[in-house]
DNA sequence: AGCTGTCATCGTATATTGACGATGAACGAT
DNA sequence: ATCGTTCATCGTCAATATACGATGACAGCT
C-alpha cells in the first residue's frame, strides 16, 4: 500500500494546481488572447490566419500571441499545407475551467 | 426611445467581455496570487497579514500582490484597528466562473 | 508625547511582456 | 528553379511586472 502523502509538495508558497492555475490564467490575461480563444471555438473547426484579418494587430504580434496560448496548451496547430490550422484543446479549457471552479 | 446599439463598441478588436475576462485573468496569472485567494476563501472569513505568514515572500511583495488582486475587484480589504482584513469578493469570483464558463 | 505593531507606498533593480518591421523557413504553383 | 503565400522567428524598443529594503502613515497603548 502505497504511502499517503499528508503534505503535498510546496514550491514558494504555492501549491502545483496554484501554479498550473496561473499559468494557464496568464495566457488569458491579455484581450486578444481572449480573442483569439473565442474566434477559435466560433468557427468550430480549426482556423488559421484568418485570426490576423479579425483583429486589429500585426501578424507577428498574433503569432506571439498564439504562441503564449500553444504553451499554455490551450490551443493546438497542426501545419496544413502552406497554412497552420489552429484549435482549442477542449481538455485544457476543461482543466481551466475545473480549476477555477475549485475555487 | 434610445437607439439600439447594433455593433458593440470594440478596442482593439477585444469585446468588452473579452477585456473584462483578461482582466480577471490576469490578476489569478501569478501562483503567489492564486495561493493568497486559496488563502482567503480557506479562512472563510477575512484574514489580514496572516497571509505574510504563509507565503515565502516579503511584505511589501504580499502587499503589491493584494493591491492586484484588489484592483481587478476579486477582493476587498477592511480596516480593522491598527490591521487590514482582507477577503474575496464573491462577485467577482462568480463573474470570473461566468466568463470562463461562457468560453 | 512616545512607542509598537501593522500595512501601504516609494524607490530601485531586474525580468518579462507587448508590439512591430524585417527576415527566414516551408509549401504549392508556375 | 523561381516565385508568391503563409507563418514563425529574430532583433529591438517601450512599457509593465516582480521583488525587495527603506520609509511613511495610522491606530492603539503606556
Amino acid at each position: 500500500m502505497t504511502p499517503v502523502r499528508i503534505t503535498p509538495p510546496r514550491t514558494s508558497g504555492a501549491r502545483a494546481t496554484d501554479t498550473e492555475l496561473a499559468l494557464l490564467a496568464k495566457a488569458l490575461g491579455h484581450p486578444a488572447r481572449v480573442a483569439i480563444m473565442r474566434l477559435l471555438m466560433a468557427r468550430g473547426e480549426c482556423v488559421c490566419g484568418a485570426i490576423v484579418d479579425e483583429l486589429p494587430l500585426a501578424q507577428a504580434t498574433v503569432s506571439q500571441h498564439l504562441k503564449v496560448l500553444k504553451e499554455a496548451g490551450l490551443v493546438q496547430g497542426e501545419i496544413d499545407g502552406p497554412r497552420v490550422c489552429y484549435c482549442v484543446n477542449p481538455a485544457a479549457v476543461r482543466r481551466l475551467k475545473d480549476l477555477i471552479g475549485g475555487l
